[in-house]
DNA sequence: CGGATTTGACCGGCGC
DNA sequence: GCGCCGGTCAAATCCG
């Protein structure tokens, strides 16, 4: 049943970029779009569905109960060990339920938005090509969302509307600066930049590291490193950059955020030995097509690829010998 | 076999 | 001080 849950939204998911991708060519028939980056994720979905069909295919999931050294809690599961099957957990990493931790099976849903301030900074972008696959930037994430947005009842489904827009959002100090936008996604039209101050919780809700420190020396307590936030669709999950993607990122944790129903999944950067960049991934809480990425720490070097720094390393210490 | 993911446990702030 | 919560760790697992 899980499967056939994982199935159904693989393959409704694919459709829908199919569909698309129709409107688009439908509506731009002049304009010369590359489409492929959601080609390619359709293709991608039904070809999910279809090895879903014939086989298993790379589902992929824990079998066993490994069991750690101190199990309390597991009887927790009740009633919703249907969201348990995790055939569609896996398959798009930020679908709602998010795991870790036993202790939250479900997600509250509280909604708190997040952003202060909008600024709407019109860019002439140019979009240009991009390898089609390269780091799955946050691609666990990026998958469909359909079911799950379904479930979440009249959450309106202009997922056109505000979607394919992509805004940036830096906390703290501002330094949005180059907005160095080289997607593919060939419908932006406009950069969307948010500065994100410190909210004085005008909705309500507290947020949690909006910490103002009094002078300069006072920020001790927590890093309140400066963070950039973008939005974008989750379509072109792979290959949006803004400032500093381009980098290989490595998951090390998700988990499931209170306001939000989408877990949130953490990378850190794994392009250079020893560089602190991480960022964080999860889905709009607003509009599950929409992807958050949260960067925070800069690289402590260029966009260089692993392959690059390989290379160089062999150029500079060929002599080096390994042990 | 090695690197990447998954995921429950652990940790440290913070609010009450 | 306790419990909640976000962030991280690391063993188990997966996958090429
Ligand atoms: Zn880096």
């Amino acid at each position: 049943m899980n499967k056939e849950l994982a199935l159904q939204e693989a393959a409704s998911t694919g459709l829908k970029a199919m569909e698309h991708l129709i409107k688009l060519a439908a509506n731009e028939p002049l304009v010369q779009v590359d489409c492929r980056e959601i080609t390619d994720f359709a293709v991608a979905k039904l070809k999910k569905a279809n090895s879903m069909v014939g086989r298993t295919g790379h589902a992929r999931f824990r079998r066993g109960p490994v069991q750690v050294r101190r199990q309390a809690q597991n009887d927790v599961k009740s009633q919703e060990q249907a969201y348990q099957s995790q055939d569609s957990l896996t398959l798009l990493s930020l679908s709602p339920y998010g795991y870790m931790e036993k202790e939250r099976v479900q997600a509250p849903m509280s909604l708190s938005v997040v952003a202060p301030v909008t600024v709407s900074v019109q860019t002439g972008l140019t979009l240009g090509f991009k390898k089609p696959s390269v780091n799955v930037d946050g691609a666990g994430v990026g998958a469909g969302v359909m079911k799950w947005k379904d479930a979440f009842g009249r959450m309106k489904n202009r997922m056109s509307s505000s979607s394919f827009l992509l805004s940036i959002t830096n906390e703290g100090n501002g330094s949005i600066a180059n907005v160095a936008l080289s997607s593919s996604m060939p419908l932006l039209p406009m950069v969307q930049a948010v500065f994100a101050g410190k909210q004085p919780s005008a909705t309500g809700k507290r947020c949690c590291e909006q910490e103002q420190s009094d002078d300069g020396l006072s920020k001790k307590k927590r890093k309140v490193l400066p963070r950039k936030v973008i939005r974008t669709p989750v379509i072109s999950s792979k290959t949006t950059d803004i400032t500093a993607d381009e980098c290989s990122w490595r998951k090390y944790g998700q988990k499931l955020i209170k306001g939000s129903p989408y877990p949130r999944a953490y990378y850190k950067c794994t392009s250079f030995p020893g560089c602190p960049a991480k960022k964080h991934v999860e889905k709009a809480m607003d509009d599950p097509m929409m992807l958050v990425v949260t960067y925070e720490e800069e690289h402590h070097h260029k966009q260089v690829t692993v392959q690059e720094y390989n290379s160089q390393m062999m150029v500079l210490g060929s002599a080096e010998g390994k042990e």
